[in-house]
DNA sequence: AATGGTAATAGGACCCATTACTGATAATCG
DNA sequence: CGATTATCAGTAATGGGTCCTATTACCATT
């Protein structure tokens, strides 16, 4: 299937350069319509699962019912929500490095994993609780 | 304020009474519903927060959209998530195992965290993928 | 430059899991 | 027993996301 380049999918595209905030849909939705204000919801939808498709972005699976984030950080690593804001940020604990201790002979075949923490980052922390 | 006792709090109480296999909200519903044809999804949604909350069962928050699993199991442990048939199981991997390895000065304070295992279970993998 | 084929769009209907609202019912206390 | 009010059944509403239909935009070819 051929692939076009439209002005809605690179305007999303460059919403992530050097944007390291973890956007949900509605964020990135929001931003981009200060740019091109009849953009529709289906069209991020869509071209966010298009960039997950083609690499170019990671999707952050909700945990617990809130929406996805999306990072331009393509390397698998983990991620905190903080609980106050809602903001995502990343974790610098080396992807895989539990996974040596999983104990064999489990009855199930693991394929990725997923791994949040739930706390309060700095600047909420700041702020004071 | 008061806690009354009602069939419809019994009911699900007992619902999972040795029954380890993490239903859903849905399932509990179903269940139910064999024995109490005019229970209604709002209790049971209800009772299961309840129950939640006074520490009778665990939530397994949802990764990734699908509905909530809930667990008898309440002391904290990790789970794994079948891609193909949905249902969740146990992981004997000790909680907080890996939790030692967290670099320091993270900034952000960890309060909990959630590990979830994706992949193929025994006996979707045994009918063949 | 006009054309045909088809990818992608806007806008809205719809889906699923869950919560909130509204009388009605019934468990507990006095 | 009778009053209080937690809990109930039933339904409407919510939030996040997908899917559908008509329309538009891209692009290779004449």
């Amino acid at each position: 299937m051929e692939v076009r380049s439209t002005a809605q999918r690179d305007l999303i595209r460059r919403l992530f350069r050097g944007n390291y905030t973890h956007p949900t849909a509605d964020e990135i939705y929001e931003l981009a319509r200060r740019e091109n204000p009849t953009i529709s919801r289906g069209t991020v939808y869509r071209n966010l699962n298009f960039l997950v498709e083609s690499g170019e972005i990671l999707r952050i699976p909700s945990v617990g019912g809130g929406p996805d984030h999306f990072d331009v950080t393509t390397s698998p690593h983990y991620h905190a929500h903080c609980r106050l804001c809602g903001r995502v940020s990343d974790v610098p604990l080396p992807y895989n490095a539990w996974l040596s201790a999983l104990p064999h002979g489990l009855d199930f075949t693991v394929e990725t994993h997923q791994l949040m923490l739930f706390g309060t980052c700095k600047s909420c922390t700041n702020k004071g609780d």
